[in-house]
DNA sequence: TGTACATCAGTGAACGCGCGTTCACTGATGTAC
DNA sequence: TGTACATCAGTGAACGCGCGTTCACTGATGTAC
């Protein structure tokens, strides 16, 4: 039937972007392939190579795309009472039962920041600079340290959490990052 | 030339839980082949089922290894002003850019609670005791969430300074950790 | 505006390759007498 | 203590399978006149 016209091929890049920014936050990288990817997008494999020049720019992408999605409230409010909002809004969702349970909507960074640490392509970059990214939206003012520590101690408690499947034990310690988290805001 | 002496075996045993045990810190479960694993323990993958049931069973094995050799030093000292001075020992050996350097030694959580959290083996299993067990050595008393808050501001610490390239913001990111968990221990 | 034709999005088969696991085989080890 | 034999650690080929990527093909889209 193709081929198919300009509007439709962007429409199929992003069920691409999305199906492929949901399945590697749930999966991981490497247990997702190209052609999950694209059954989920609801193509073929063959076509993935009209929209992406290989899997790690495909990656690289999504992740992008999920880290706009993440911070997206954060990054836009003018005002640094609204933004102060925002942010405690943030880290009320990201130290929450939900977030543990649905990684494929949650934060990237939590999610694959381990995986691709361990590599070296065009998709490490981009996690590396969507840490300073971040870690400045966290921060109350530009104080770059003080983001990181927030944004590690977030990334930390996800991790610890996910890894415990009885949930009171798991409140616990989103409890115990939660707490941590006042502190070093104070 | 087989078959092999007992003694020859647990030998045998050791060389490929050590080498799983570094494989996969270095490069991830899933990256990591059986055939790799028996490879660098020198041998031949199909003798790999007479010591494993199966990977799982390994990563497993090899995880609890990691662990153990990890928190090795801390679990050992009598008294309260010793275990205090392991501690420390051990958060700043943590919080080093040699940590960040070599995952194969690292620790095993930071590098692989991410990976082992979407999974449902006894390898996720071992890791969620994990977590509890190396808790329990960082805090001060018995205080659980005093414990899951270090760990958490640990394994995110490591996670964050892996993705950077750039040494200098990789330090500025470990001294961020170092500050706050000097913080949750006053 | 209508026609002829080049472009290219998407399909589905195929490529070489590595995966976890199985298996027939070997010969030194461990055991029973 | 010596001998006969069962066991089983380790080898290397083979299993079915899925991976990332390539490619010939299709026909609707976009363009040039």
């Amino acid at each position: 039937m193709p081929r198919v016209s300009e509007a439709e091929k962007k429409k199929s890049r992003k069920r691409i972007l999305d199906a492929a920014a949901r399945l590697i936050r749930e999966n991981g990288v490497e247990a997702t392939s190209v052609a999950d990817v694209m059954t989920a997008a609801g193509m073929t494999h063959g076509g993935f190579y009209r929209h992406f020049a290989n899997k790690d720019e495909l990656v690289r992408a999504a992740f992008q795309e999920a880290v706009d999605r993440s911070v997206g409230a954060m990054d836009v409010p003018e005002t640094k009472g609204a933004r102060e909002e925002e942010r405690k809004r943030y880290v009320a969702t990201y130290l929450s039962q939900e977030h543990v349970e649905s990684r494929g909507t949650g934060c990237p960074i939590a999610a694959l920041g381990a995986e691709l640490g361990r590599g070296d392509g065009a998709a490490k970059k981009e996690a590396a600079a969507s840490v300073d990214r971040v870690a400045a939206l966290l921060a109350d003012g530009d104080d770059k340290q003080e983001g990181y520590e927030k944004l590690a101690l977030l990334v930390g408690t996800i991790t610890l959490a996910r890894l415990v499947d009885d949930v009171v034990t798991r409140e616990l310690i989103l409890d115990a990052g939660a707490t941590a988290f006042k502190r070093s805001t104070s």
